[in-house]
DNA sequence: GTCCAGGAGTGAT
DNA sequence: ATCACTCATGGA
């Protein structure tokens, strides 16, 4: 099925790292796993190429990549210096998509001082060895685990060499099967108390808090500080001094208001994957270890 | 061998 | 409240 889109650009939007699910075929193509379908999506300028599991793939994609927000409303807003205009001009078409909460709680746990390569690798892995296989058009692959078959399968999980984030994903599998929480019931909670409900689980600290609250709950005023964020934001806006996160969310809340998500997404993704020399070059901001 | 990766838990101040 | 340390894994 083909759509016409506005604003969107699958690079920017399936590279940046809120997503660990899709992988860039030779033809220039995206494979994915979304829930329990799988999706082929080929970009052409301003049209999507479709080819799913399911019937209606053109609402699915309104839904997931969020094609129903005024996404340049949202960008005039923060485009409030020098710095977000120029990555908010070098990843055009930059979105933030709808994520299931469970996936997207689980892939930010297993994200903890780790490298998105290594968290694309585990949750494959997880999904090979506890997901259901789904086939399209001779590629194939698996739905993520539900937190249920975790808890069934901890044998399992132990090969799957998550490191010492296997006990966090367990324990927060746990918690949800027990009923301690339920997911789907945070989603009418405003961000503040989103958070706090989200810090009872195993592994869920501020940042990993806050990639759930802007990638599964759509909270755009959470602004994930994660190391790379921390770099950016004392490079270009505290003249290369050592601010503590709360600070630094104070500051993007303040600064960029409450589409702040937004900013955060669009700084990650022209400072990391763009220009990351200019981040890492001079070690900016960063305590010497020891 | 050393350092780092979309951090969080723990215990000591 | 903040700080230093540790955690398992893979890649550079």
């Amino acid at each position: 099925m083909e759509l016409e889109v506005n604003n969107l650009s699958l690079y920017h939007t399936l590279e940046c790292g809120q997503a660990f699910r899709w992988d860039k075929l030779h033809d220039g193509s995206y494979f994915g796993i979304v829930g329990k379908n799988a999706f082929l999506i080929y970009q052409k300028r301003e049209r999507l190429e479709i080819i799913s599991t399911i019937e209606d793939s053109i609402n699915w994609a309104k839904i997931y990549f969020a094609l129903d927000i005024d996404l340049e409303r949202i960008l005039r807003k923060i485009d409030t210096d020098e710095y977000i205009h120029t990555a908010i001009k070098s990843c055009s078409g930059l979105r933030i998509l709808r994520q299931e909460p469970w996936e997207t709680l689980a892939s930010f746990i297993l994200s903890s001082n780790n490298s998105i390569q290594n968290i694309k690798r585990m949750i494959k892995t997880l999904s090979q060895r506890l997901g259901s296989k789904i086939e399209l058009n001779g590629h194939q692959g698996y739905s993520f685990p539900s937190p249920y078959s975790i808890v069934k399968n901890k044998g399992v999980v132990n090969t799957c060499r998550l490191g010492f984030r296997r006990d966090y994903l367990i324990e927060t599998a746990e918690m949800i099967t027990n009923g301690d929480i339920d997911l789907e019931g945070l989603r009418e909670l405003p961000y503040k108390s989103l958070r706090e409900k989200l810090f009872k689980l195993k592994g869920v600290g501020p940042k990993v808090a806050d990639c759930v609250a802007l990638f599964a709950f759509e909270k755009s005023e959470s602004f994930p500080v994660d190391v790379w964020i921390k770099r950016i934001l004392q490079k270009l806006y505290f003249s290369n001094k050592v601010v503590n996160d709360k600070k630094l969310y104070s500051f993007a809340r303040k600064h960029f208001g409450r589409y702040c998500g937004y900013a955060q997404e669009y700084l990650y993704c022209y400072y990391r994957l763009k220009i990351p020399q200019e981040i890492t070059s001079q070690k900016v901001g960063q305590e010497p270890k020891r």
